[in-house]
DNA sequence: GCCGGGCTTGACCGATCGGTCGGTGAAAAA
DNA sequence: TTTTTCACCGACCGATCGGTCAAGCCCGGC
């Protein structure tokens, strides 16, 4: 409890908010993320709530700051929350945790995740706006700092930092298009699979390079 | 050209189509792709074509039709294409052949490709009927097969296909949220970036391991 | 000349959109 | 008791939605 902030219903920080706030956030963000920002109108969100379309009016200016409620909600204090769950230790191992402190932060607040990734991501504008609000870029440029971190100790190789931020990012990003929660691995669990894929690669250590590549070394690789 | 069908302004499979149908084909893709599709109006359409509403009406029954040609085009001749570019020698490089081939699908035909991943995603009833049109499964299992044959051969470890599956296709299904055609890098070269970071690991081979592993050994991979 | 048919149009439809309005009823404040 | 506050509602607004329709325009063939 009280981890960074109120945490209810799948909806992060909405401290002061009251009960019934809370509830038309939760069902504004599954209908956002199912439906979409314009798929969504305020009568289906009055509907999922079992109240009158006014009421949303009485606690909200208009469908905008709903949808930003749900958006920075849950996106304002992602950096925050990843950050408090780096361990000390070899930078890799903070990568990994990077990678499976999002993927906890993804499963438990779901639809506001998929909510503010999903509607806008491309009207420049809004877009940027949203940017201002949720401030995602910290959590970015902390990964690319985590990754350049590695590779200064040596423990990755001289790799392109943004690209290496961008695969790591994109395996997370897009988890919500195929993972199923009633399916037996969590996503932090998928993180951690991930993380061994990229870090340590796809490749058998104890076999034939690529043709014409130099002859192989047996034991190279650690099999983990 | 005349490679699998005739392909124009970015409007793959749409062999018999008038000019007109085309142009509504690809004003519709790029509207589609920016803004959604309960956030593209006919009229938007017709606007950006210079037509009429009514021209739309004459050419397509619905507003459903035209955002079917524009996925179905975009998607239905994935599998051809990328099964086409395939060569023959080592699993792993077959792999890299689909990354990059994917990557190039992704740039001729990027609007339609956008609108197609983005829209309905979340909507059971019209995704089922999406993949039944564009049978997207065919391109993702053809993937599996190939990981498969690299793990038999020996190539990559044993891992987990259907995860690894998913983390190549993240890598590049995610590509269209951030790449910017202005930029430098093609998608092909990126895809083949993402390759080797996936298939080679980001761990150096030639500084200390975690606590307990082998002496380091230098030049043992080779830099591409 | 004029005839037929595909391309194209503007006026129009009912439904639904986001949003507003005046008001109700109950509890808190006075 | 009276007044104020506040969560809440049904009716309604102008605008826009997807879609229809009858009629013109244009052009090659008779």
């Amino acid at each position: 409890m009280t981890e960074l902030s109120t945490m209810k219903d799948g909806v992060a920080n909405q401290a002061e908010a009251s009960d019934r706030v809370l509830q038309i956030l939760a069902e504004a963000g599954r209908l956002f993320a199912s439906k979409g920002f314009e798929g969504t109108s305020m009568r289906d969100i009055a509907l999922a709530c079992g109240i009158s379309k006014s009421l949303l009016y009485h606690h909200f200016s208009n469908k905008d700051e709903i949808y930003a409620r749900v958006a920075v909600g849950s996106t304002l204090e992602l950096y925050l929350f990843v950050r408090d769950r780096i361990p000390d230790g070899p930078p890799s191992q903070k990568i990994r945790a990077f990678m499976v402190a999002t993927a906890e932060y993804f499963r438990r607040y779901r639809w506001a995740w998929i909510a503010s990734t999903t509607a806008f991501w491309n009207d420049p504008d809004r877009q940027r706006h949203k940017e201002r609000l949720t401030r995602r870029d910290r959590f970015e440029n902390f990964l690319r700092g985590l990754i350049q971190e590695a590779i200064d100790a040596g423990e990755i190789r001289k790799v392109d930092v943004p690209m290496t931020g961008r695969l790591i990012l994109s395996s997370l990003n897009w988890m919500h298009r195929w993972y199923n929660p009633n399916k037996s691995a969590t996503p932090e669990q998928i993180a951690e699979i991930f993380f061994d894929m990229i870090f340590n690669g796809l490749r058998s250590g104890d076999l034939v390079e690529l043709p014409g590549a130099e002859p192989p070394k047996a034991g190279r690789r650690k099999s983990r």
